[in-house]
DNA sequence: CAATTATAACGAATCGTTTCAATAAAACAA
DNA sequence: TTGTTTTATTGAAACGATTCGTTATAATTG
């Protein structure tokens, strides 16, 4: 008694190696259009087909990518999916992996060191091809560094440029974006300025920082230390709007005046708006307001914020790009190197930003 | 000459093998701690765990799936990663992933037929151990589900019920929470109540109206027509708060006076408010607003929304509980029925809704 | 002491593809 | 006619891990 009885659980390519009557090697060549396909003459390239069309055959990811060793996979780490600056990065990421065939495994650190280690791990445990690293609202630094290229696969970092650049990255203009998002205040008229600025551990906090003072020098506009606070280091995210509101609200209460406020990022400003309606300080009536990032709910708040728009999309496309290109360098060993992308934010003029009167 | 020059692409178990003196299938069950482990004595384990530890041994993943037919991957699908509502739940998903050990592939179907036919087809073709849709504003359904069921593999639905109830689904009380939304607005002496109801397509705006209605039934509230109005189909996520907007503000124009108004979603509250804004009418001192969904940007408003909250971290739990109830199932050839979920809601108050003066 | 059972380790087959080297027939050239 | 290419097809050898069945000792039992 033969194995007819038992039933098949998927249908091999030696399955329809004898449906059409050819090798199985046959089969592969014909069906993956191989080189070798250009001898193989249009009647036998027929028949095989329809011999797969008609048992159903799907090859087998597993034994392709043993052989191959390729699973057209690609990982991206964030930090926090709750953030809606990465889910508008995550889109652009995935509109490019999408055009390429590629697939994406995700994993959220939730901030934690531990959970990142895991998730880099497990990612390289499945030999994804490339690694896409989302460095939001991120702390962890020095030995990230030394972990990530441990793997010794693509990588590029979105958000952040690391120290070492060995390891591509695509970042936004910090400096440039906080630089025109000054001006636009001062262009409204606007001197006396708060800001509030962001975690002294995060980098783009320095960036945005020094294009202020950039524009302040160029303008000799004063900028007033008690006018300048710090976010403190937070990871967590809305807790960071809560630190927001807090600190503007000690900001209002030593009544020194202010005709707008700068905040680190759209988060940030959410927790000033707060501040000044519960004040009884109408924006932009009374103070105009300005963000950082342009994330999705942005524009739905009411006043809709002026803000510095990341390209977020841009950036997960070109994060993608570079990843690609790295990618098919180690296929075909050839070695690329790390590229760095900086890409500029855009000025976004909404409601919550007017002329001082 | 033999290969000795050429440098490994990776350690296999064979060099494991090889640099411990035992054979690869001893190793590899000294490695895997299965059944037969039981008999090698403890000094044999140790010379193993050695020499794979020396040798930085990581099996191969695509040999192990190859034999073992299992990935422990899951495939995600959702409709818009923009969409706050689904971030929410995939953090949900994720915690539970995490634990279980399984990873999983992102897919974002952008509200299109066509993709999602695409990625449920490069999910099948990848083997995942199951699938996860997360139906959120989602318009495609009669054949989206013969789609599904095509695959064979458990499935889970978040946010909608099938027709056929083959396929598990996790839904939310979508009927009980309306009633609980309207109970707060009367219980704060509204009566005169505007409706912006959900798409027609979409189930969800059904089942909240049958909340409505019964509330109104049970306490004898009287809906006054003129003042429901319904939100257009529209699969794009910011249009639809466009489109409260304008429909909130052609209720205003019919010079109807309401005291509160409920809206289908969070989204629709936030396109609501803003034209209650522009009316120059106060929330909630002159008009109380309610919302459903609680997501992430709705505590930031200011005012802060009221509305009643899907639990979307459990249902993304729950999901992945009934998910990997089947996977094992099927691992283990029992075959587990599909189960269907109801969550319940629950009323949150904020800021936007107060007694009626 | 013989018979049985635990203990310890291994060899070979298997999973499903792809690819290399080999073969054979046909087509062409000298 | 013989020799060389081109065209068509194939068997067998990987890829790297797991598992089943086997063998060889050591320990235990009657």
């Amino acid at each position: 008694m033969n194995r007819q009885g038992l039933r098949k659980a998927s249908v091999t390519i030696r399955d329809v190696a004898r449906e059409s009557g050819f090798a199985a090697s046959t089969v592969s060549i014909v069906l993956n259009n191989a080189p070798l396909a250009r001898y193989i003459p249009p009647a036998t390239k027929a028949r095989i087909h329809k011999a797969a069309k008609k048992l159903g055959y799907h090859p087998n990811i597993f034994a392709k990518s043993l052989r191959s060793k390729r699973n057209h996979t690609v990982g991206v780490i964030l930090f926090d999916i709750t953030d809606p600056y990465c889910t508008l990065i995550l889109r652009g990421i995935e509109k490019s992996l999408y055009q390429e065939s590629f697939l994406s495994i995700l994993a959220d650190a939730h901030n934690e060191r531990a959970r990142f280690e895991r998730y880099l791990e497990m990612m390289l445990e499945r030999r994804v091809e490339g690694l896409l690293v989302l460095a939001n609202w991120l702390y962890l630094d020095i030995n990230l560094l030394a972990d990530l290229e441990r793997g010794k696969i693509p990588t590029v970092i979105i958000g952040r440029e690391l120290d070492s650049n060995a390891t591509s990255s695509v970042t936004v203009d910090d400096e440039g974006g906080a630089y025109s998002a000054l001006a636009h205040l001062y262009s409204l008229g606007h001197r006396k300025i708060a800001f509030v600025r962001g975690p002294r551990a995060l980098a783009s906090s320095k960036a945005r920082w020094r294009g202020v003072q950039r524009f302040a020098k160029d303008t000799r506009l004063e900028l007033d230390p008690k006018l300048v606070v710090d976010l403190p280091d937070q990871v967590n995210l809305t807790a960071g709007v809560d630190d927001a509101f807090r600190i503007t609200e000690d900001l209002l209460k030593q009544k020194r005046t202010f005709s707008a406020l700068m905040a680190y990022d759209d988060m940030t400003a959410f927790g000033a708006l707060r501040a000044l309606a519960k004040a009884g300080i109408k924006v932009p009536q009374e103070c105009s307001l300005i963000g950082f990032d342009d994330i999705n709910p942005s524009q739905l708040f009411v006043p809709s914020l002026t803000t510095v728009r990341q390209p977020m999309e841009a950036m997960g496309a070109s994060a993608v790009s570079i990843l690609i290109e790295g990618i098919s360098a180690a296929a075909e060993n050839r070695s690329g190197s790390a590229i760095h992308r900086k890409l500029p934010a855009e000025l976004v003029i909404r409601e919550s930003t007017q002329a001082v009167p």
